[in-house]
DNA sequence: CACATAGGTTGTATTTACCAACCTATCTCT
DNA sequence: AGAGATAGGTTGGTAAATACAACCTATGTG
């Protein structure tokens, strides 16, 4: 089967390529979707947002509600009400940038640690539930996938 | 360098799957932080929910409001709403499943498919762009993968 | 020294989604 | 056939997350 296309403007036809395409969109998005309300399963104290700020946090060895805000594209504002938050559970500490007066550097708190780290591992545990019938090949072909996809940022 | 591990509690040492697991959830977790922030550009009037409830619909030829909710870990009210606003915007129509008369059938309108199709378009621009330099094998592989992984509910 | 700017907080409104209660149609068991 | 039990869906109430705007303070720049 096969059509004309008449115009530089129409759309391509649609391939097995875009079919694909469009699988990947829509299966990303039912991650999405379910890795949020998967989230309170984490920890019970901790959103999966209030928890990707931590785990950054602990990555870069504490940062500021700016560059929160950066990263997970949020508004400074979120940034600052998910920080209070966490720093009235006793999961965070914030001390003044001694370089920049205007900003605060934000760490974990031991505890803090403590939550993220369970989360962490709630996480593994539901993971590998999930993949435990795959191959270790198609594991790895699936993660070499992925950071390839999300490195072209 | 290597490790006595002495119980059977203590946490396996690290293979090269322990390796690629954390990868993906570190992955599909930077994938699921931003998706939220990129949702508007996709259309004026569709959420990201509104958005992926059409195209399940249109992927299904018509579905009902329950096997959203399945599919999406939704409640079933949230759906409902969401189906009552697309309906609203004239996007949707519903029909009595003719099978089960509790049930109903949704369906994207003619606009529906169109604000889809419009959505579809300015996610798949974004897309291409990521996915530019990938074969079209690997594509495919990617999606059978992610499809795969979802359907392990 | 005056003004523009960056980091943060707070007020306000909106969106989103959950839970619970309820209705109707269907199914099951006797 | 009749009596629950159950599934799909709607509506009311509510909580959480987030954006936007206004504002404060500290910093940088002419």
């Amino acid at each position: 089967m096969w059509m004309y296309y008449t115009t530089m403007n129409e759309k391509a036809p649609s391939t097995s390529r875009d079919e694909a395409l469009r699988s990947i969109q829509r299966e990303l998005t039912a991650f999405a979707r379910r890795a949020r309300s998967r989230a309170t399963e984490l920890h019970p104290d901790l959103s999966l947002v209030a928890f990707s700020m931590l785990d950054l946090m602990t990555e870069r060895g504490g940062c500021r509600g700016a560059d929160l805000a950066a990263y997970f594209m949020l508004d400074k504002s979120t940034v600052s009400r998910q920080a209070g938050a966490l720093e009235k559970l006793g999961y965070l500490v914030r001390e003044t940038d001694p370089d920049d007066h205007r900003g605060q550097i934000l760490r974990p708190s031991p505890a803090g640690l403590k939550a993220m780290r369970e989360a962490h591992e709630q996480r593994r545990i539901a993971f590998l539930d999930r993949l435990a019938d795959w191959d270790d090949a198609d594991i790895a072909q699936l993660a070499a996938y992925l950071e390839r996809y999300n490195s072209a940022v």
